[in-house]
DNA sequence: TCTTTACCTCAAGTATACTTGAGGTGCTAG
DNA sequence: CTAGCACCTCAAGTATACTTGAGGTAAAGA
């Protein structure tokens, strides 16, 4: 089976090295092999990894994903992994939903000060922000 | 005009007070008057305010913020603010695509594990990872 | 043989974003 | 008049998620 060394890891995933063995010393990444003191990751370790950087990255805490694992490893009720896993959905769902909303007003405020930069190299009068709703964005 | 308690603040925009408090004195959220000691808040500060958690909620720290402010409040030259906002409304862009993708894999998990739960409910067999694939989510 | 590179451990330090606590003011209901 | 509530300031404390540093090993290239 295929093993990596902890530099390789580190540049798949984009993560510092020191991370890495962070991960693992708080319990989140077990089972990395050794080659002497040396990490060898193999292909359970890479997808754990990738499920980490899933979870994290839609705003679990590194304690919350420690319990979904405990829940996942020790095969422990099964409700609880899905009550869980259902619960972080839907805080996706909202996540998305807000982050979609925000988007247009970002996109709003951009175009309102891209529009004054304009009018100012080309003398014209100023834009009025009541020209832009969000209806537009 | 109309005006609000921090406590009236607080409620609207889900925040605790001591956070309020702390926007202000680090200049994130300034100009709110006072009623002697109390503080009373505009519409201009909401505004500001909204802003603030419209920014943040996307990623962005209080330092950029201040930063981003900055600019925005001294007219300072209103290409730095727009290739801020520019750059932000890239990575709003960026985090829209990964968080797509990633709810797509916590989607297919829950779904995968959900479907172990029935199958051990009715004694059928366990399904299989491999017939998860990301394309049906 | 030297030294550079790539790792290692373990303890301590750090950045960010708040939160908490101590001690106090000023209005209002009983 | 006094109790309680809503607010205040300022300094110190905290949670999360890492990062850094000191001191060391082991193998590979010059």
């Amino acid at each position: 089976m295929n093993t990596y060394t902890i530099a390789e890891v580190s540049a798949k995933f984009g993560l510092p090295i020191s991370t890495l063995r962070y991960y693992e010393e708080i319990g989140l990444l077990p089972n990395v092999a050794r080659d002497g003191k040396n990490r060898l990751y193999n292909q359970d370790n890479l997808d754990r990894l990738a499920a980490i950087c899933c979870f994290k990255d839609t705003g679990m805490t590194l304690k919350e994903l420690q319990t979904l694992f405990q829940y996942e490893d020790q095969d422990h009720d099964l409700n609880e992994v899905v009550d869980l896993l259902q619960t972080h959905c839907r805080r996706v769902e909202d996540q998305l939903v807000l982050l979609k909303e925000n988007q247009r007003h970002i996109r709003r405020k951009l175009q309102y000060y891209t529009d004054i930069r304009d009018a100012q190299l080309n003398h014209q009068p100023h834009p009025d922000w009541n020209d832009y709703p969000l209806s537009k964005f």
